[in-house]
DNA sequence: CCGTTGTACAAGTATTCAGTTGTGTTAACC
DNA sequence: GGTTAACACAACTGAATACTTGTACAACGG
């Protein structure tokens, strides 16, 4: 179960637009630390608004909008909205971003040393 | 070699940013198809632009930002530019997404199942 | 009830970015 | 050299969207 089996070539316009807007949802730095905080357990949006020291309404949007994505869930407790993560697959995404961001630094690194020593 | 080796968290906001400038890359159609269309081998500017039916300007634009984010390589030829595919490590991001698309398709099927049954 | 709390929705503003147009630059060919 | 072809860069325009402000709605406590 590694692989997308039989990914037709080229992509379609369709499949490619739906790849593209969820990396658009992923695109977009307060999105991500919502994810990271919610990393840690479900959390109200009160909760995320502390943490992240930021509006509640903003909160809520950019909630809903992962909502929207399928890649968090929601259950209303009374007044509030406990939110958790529905898909584990988005950080597998973001540590491949990841890793791909370290390899790159290291390269650079290199070629910074290498230009040093010459 | 799996998992990026020690992550912090809460991730901090500077790593935050680069995570998400990464996925906006990947968040435009145009730039999807390119790296698809890569993935067949090296190919020039006028070669892309004749694959994706676009203008030369808008394909060279795409691929400069592709370029800078390091997703792809750039070698010149003559009067001519061919690009390459420089991190294969996107492809297995977009994989990624596809089957977590498949996935939430499935669910969603599922759900529509069930609900004409009873 | 009535006020408080927690959340969601809507309108307005500002910013960002994609696509086009126009132009500059480099290399091959006559 | 002059011309043509391939590509890249910059300015402009329009659309998408993030963030703010204001408000509505629901649940709980007094």
């Amino acid at each position: 179960m590694a692989m997308t089996p039989s990914m037709p070539r080229p992509v379609p316009d369709p499949l490619v637009e739906l790849i593209a807007q969820r990396f658009r949802v992923l695109a977009e730095p307060m999105r991500i630390k919502l994810l990271d905080r919610l990393r840690d357990g479900p959390a109200s949006v009160g909760e995320l608004q502390e943490a992240l020291s930021a509006s509640q309404q903003n909160v809520s949007k950019h909630l809903g909008i992962l909502l929207n994505a399928g890649m968090v869930s929601r259950t209303r407790a009374g007044t509030s909205a406990y939110y958790a993560i529905a898909d584990e697959g988005v950080f597998e995404l973001c540590d491949q971003v990841c890793g791909s961001l370290r390899k790159q630094i290291d390269e650079l690194e290199a070629l910074l040393a290498e230009g040093i020593r010459r």
